[in-house]
DNA sequence: CTGTTAGCGCCTTCAG
DNA sequence: CTGAAGGCGCTAACAG
């Protein structure tokens, strides 16, 4: 223990945290191992002593290495009484298996897989990776976290990262131009999924949204309400998604017989608040649209920015739920997305029990959740 | 390559997936490994080879394993030569290091750290993921991720199964009664931090936001707009967070010289929509409150929905910053939370450096950001 | 039911 | 600058 460090503590931002239970403090503790079972043989001078292995319990247990194995991997014949010498032993030096040793000896692959996102702080890819790490959790597995940044020409060294680590799986959302890269490696066994958007120039598994029918759906939905004029307001990020959401609105419009579509489309790629003065752009219009369709949930915060208080005039779907959307009653194309993480994890579990089976493109249902802003009738 | 296989897919929800650049259809691909470097020796038929290892590629470069093992390690001595064939050997047979043995070897640990989160589809906790693995990648060390969801009794075991891993350090959210049983790993040389609350029972680094003072910053602004009537919403859920704010709004309100605060808390703990009743419950006394602070985002979003077409009336503070509160004029308490990421993965690093200093409990800022509906001035 | 042998892939000695 | 042996912790394969 360190408690007696714990007394000279210097600086301004650091105090002695206070626990709420049982010791009144922790610094106020004798120096022994307090509240623990009290096993002693750790001497408190050596901070940095090397960890208990197999050996160490199989000679205190007074049994050979092999059978303490026998009790750590579970399934094995060993006797009761063999075993619960083992198990104190092992609980006096507190062992702990070395998954590491283990995942060398079976083959050099480790019991975890590794996920590569894009910018690590859209909750989208979060929300994908919940999805994916309860799914997998319940299979023993774990999950590592890369991200590449939306940068394409990091994509190959994180991925590298984890394929040293060797991961049994990887699961990318491809940013990289191309991902044949990675064909030599699906090869040697390690499938890949992709997410939110296909693979380019690889066989690979794709889970990714019903992206351009959803949002064609939002937009006949409209078309229904009496709407004529729509417009359609994108960043361009993910170019698969935006493309397929772009295309559906035109699906839509070309079905309503509405040709001049084109004019009501702002799709800008600069930074700043593009999706914004985007809008403004279209409200500024002689003849302005009558209703406005984001195709993701930055366009939409540009987008209700720039309604302002007109947000009762103009109809307005948005793509992608957000928290509050219903306190607000804003109309949205939404989706599972813990649903998009649980089905590449589950797609990646069939393929590392089949490597060799086709590839899927699994597209995970968006549906319009109508709260209001959607429904509002054109003006005239 | 599994091409031919691609076309008898079956069913409802597969399809082929279609790359949008270069080759115009992976199906329509020759059945060799179009678009790689063709470096052939892998046979297509073959789907599960083993990987190759140093002793391989030394083989086919005529050299010995630790040559090779010295290309890979980069700083050593070898003859620019040597070193191009080594590698040109290793490119032809993908070689790939495996960190695994790597780590096996230097004592058994690995470059990895672990993250035990609560709920996993919190977006706060990802967000501090988000900001540690920022850190910790720049270290080159990577993230393992696992999740409590938020049950007590499962954090141990969680924690086992990275320890098992042999993670360098444990980030963790604590949510057990007691952390007592890290103990031995800390002793171990395995540092842990804590974040969002303290650890009880074990000397460990916490990373915590300045929730009591924040929240009483909030509290006092209102106070200085003329309101003494402040009703406080939360639903507790991290106890420790809870307690904090909570103390720090009666904090404030003590100093104002309001003695009944007690009528205007209201902390349900039950499911459903709690807050929202909770809010409705306040508007409807007699002497309602001219001004609601939410002690999270849950809360918020409970207070907004009950508010509704009164959010003009009434003045609100939230704590946590979310999405759209720019555009939708709502005041928060806002904290920066990759920070605490950045935080806590720079405290770890500083552990793994120097493992005996003393702990650390570090608080981040937090600040009301005012939008408009915390400055509403009391109605009468 | 239990022990022995050998080796997973790599790297630290220690010699050339 | 390069190579040969041995072992990190664990577990298949084979005895007993």
């Amino acid at each position: 223990m360190t408690c007696h460090l714990e007394r000279r503590i210097p600086g301004t931002l650091c105090r002695v945290s206070e626990p709420n239970t049982r010791s009144p403090a922790v610094a106020g503790e004798p120096d022994g191992d307090g509240g623990l079972e009290s096993v002693a043989l750790t001497p408190p001078t050596r901070v940095t002593r090397s960890r208990a292995t197999l050996a160490d319990v199989a000679r205190l247990a007074g049994v050979s290495a092999k059978t303490v194995s026998r009790v750590f991997s579970g399934n094995a014949y060993v006797a009761d009484q063999t075993r619960d010498r083992v198990m104190a032993a092992a609980n006096r030096l507190r062992f702990r298996p070395n998954d590491l040793a283990r995942s060398l000896r079976h083959g050099g692959v480790a019991n975890t897989v590794g996920f590569v996102m894009g910018d690590i702080t859209n909750q989208f890819y979060f929300q994908v990776a919940a999805g994916m790490e309860r799914e997998l959790a319940k299979h023993g597995i774990t999950m590592i976290l890369a991200a590449t940044e939306d940068d394409p020409g990091s994509e190959e060294r994180v991925v590298e990262t984890l394929l040293n680590q060797r991961v049994r799986a990887l699961v990318i959302v491809p940013i990289a131009a191309d991902q044949s890269y990675l064909e030599g490696e699906r090869q040697l066994g390690t499938p890949v999924i992709c997410v939110d958007r296909p693979a380019r120039n690889l066989v690979a598994d794709a889970i990714v949204l019903r992206n351009r029918s959803g949002t064609a759906d939002a937009v006949r939905a409209l078309v229904t309400n009496g709407h004529r004029r729509i417009g359609f307001i994108c960043s361009p990020g993910g170019l698969y998604t935006h493309e397929q959401r772009l295309a559906g609105y035109r699906d839509a419009l070309r079905e309503a017989g509405v040709t001049d579509s084109r004019r009501w489309e702002r799709l800008k790629d600069v930074d700043g608040r593009p999706d914004e003065e985007s809008a403004r752009e279209l409200m500024a219009l002689p003849d302005p649209p009558t209703a406005i369709v984001a195709g993701n949930n930055h366009a939409s915060a540009g987008v209700i920015r720039a309604l302002g208080e007109r947000r009762s005039e103009i109809a307005f779907i948005g793509f992608d739920d957000f928290e509050l959307a219903d306190a607000l009653g804003i109309s949205v194309i939404a989706y599972d997305t813990l649903e998009m993480g649980r089905r590449a994890a589950l797609r990646l579990l069939e393929r590392l029990d089949d490597p060799t089976g086709p590839p899927q493109h699994i597209e995970v249902d968006t549906h319009v959740i109508a709260r209001g802003s959607g429904e509002i009738p054109p003006a005239s």
